[in-house]
DNA sequence: ATCATTGCAAACGTTTTGCATTACA
DNA sequence: TGTAATGCAAAACGTTTGCAATGAT
């Protein structure tokens, strides 16, 4: 391995939690508006997962998290479609993928413009409110480009 | 595929160009004191590589990548050395690892402190002088940590 | 001579795909 | 009903490992 990455990046996972299937809880309209509003039909898996992304607030997860969680919860997914979902949200905007060293994908749960702290050695991310950071000076771009935004990932070190 | 990579990340690859086997090559006392300064042992194999990634400058490469050069160039070497070399060039501060979103390493031949463009729907990578960037205001760390330092990876879109 | 390093092939974990089935609109 | 989405298993990748052979000091 190149580097020690937990299955969840940014908490320790919380006490298993028997929930009813999600698809019948009354905060299933509303995801479902949710996705509709971001061009996808609402599927009961596509409810689920993401009610299932959104059960515990902002948070980095990687497919085989939110498989788990989905199965855990007694939603019925294949981790077949759990890939294709994820991938599916990010390109609808409902999810942003996060760069990380290593090879292993990782889903941000908050799409909002924000930035993070990396812990090094432990490959926890943290979100970071975009007011905590603030760019001085940007470069200018190359020929036919245009600057779309940045990323800042501050790295931190566990004190001894 | 979540996005499309290209092998290499800031550069298309230049013509093929034949060259004799670099461990012949007057170089190689160099490279070899240069593994030597970063406690490696100069292998054939490590000596060979090390030409390889430093033939064409700095720049963002994967295994694979590395493989195809080296095989190109007449050095002989297995794929799982390459693999293993280019993690312990990493650990030996030779390489940097390159945080990108996906399920692939990238290596980046360049090891002082310097931030990237990174380039929409083409994933590729350019170098940012340090001095290019500046960061106005650091955010406090959580408690118990320290900052190590920081990433900025300024995004930018080709321009229709 | 000794011990690290290598090569190879096989194992492993992650992600994608093909296709028949199901379910939304 | 028509079409998109799903499940499954299998394939496709990327990466690592075990072990015998090789090479550096």
């Amino acid at each position: 391995m190149f580097e020690e990455v937990p299955a969840e990046m940014s908490e320790m996972r919380s006490p298993t939690r028997r929930r009813e299937r999600v698809a019948a809880a009354p905060v299933a309209p509303v995801l479902a508006d949710r996705l509709r509003a971001h061009g996808l039909r609402p599927t009961r898996q596509r409810v689920d997962l993401l009610h299932v992304l959104q059960a515990k607030g902002d948070r980095h997860v990687s497919a085989e998290v939110v498989y788990d969680e989905a199965l855990r919860s007694g939603v019925s997914v294949s981790l077949a479609t759990v890939y294709n979902t994820l991938k599916q949200f990010t390109e609808a905007g409902l999810l942003a993928e996060l760069a990380v060293s290593g090879a292993k994908s990782f889903f941000d749960t908050r799409v909002d413009r924000h930035h993070h702290f990396y812990v090094e050695g432990e490959g926890a991310m943290i979100d970071l409110d975009l007011d905590d950071v603030r760019i001085e000076r940007l470069p200018e771009p190359p020929a036919g480009m245009e600057v779309v935004g940045y990323d800042v990932v501050v790295r931190l070190r566990r004190k001894a």
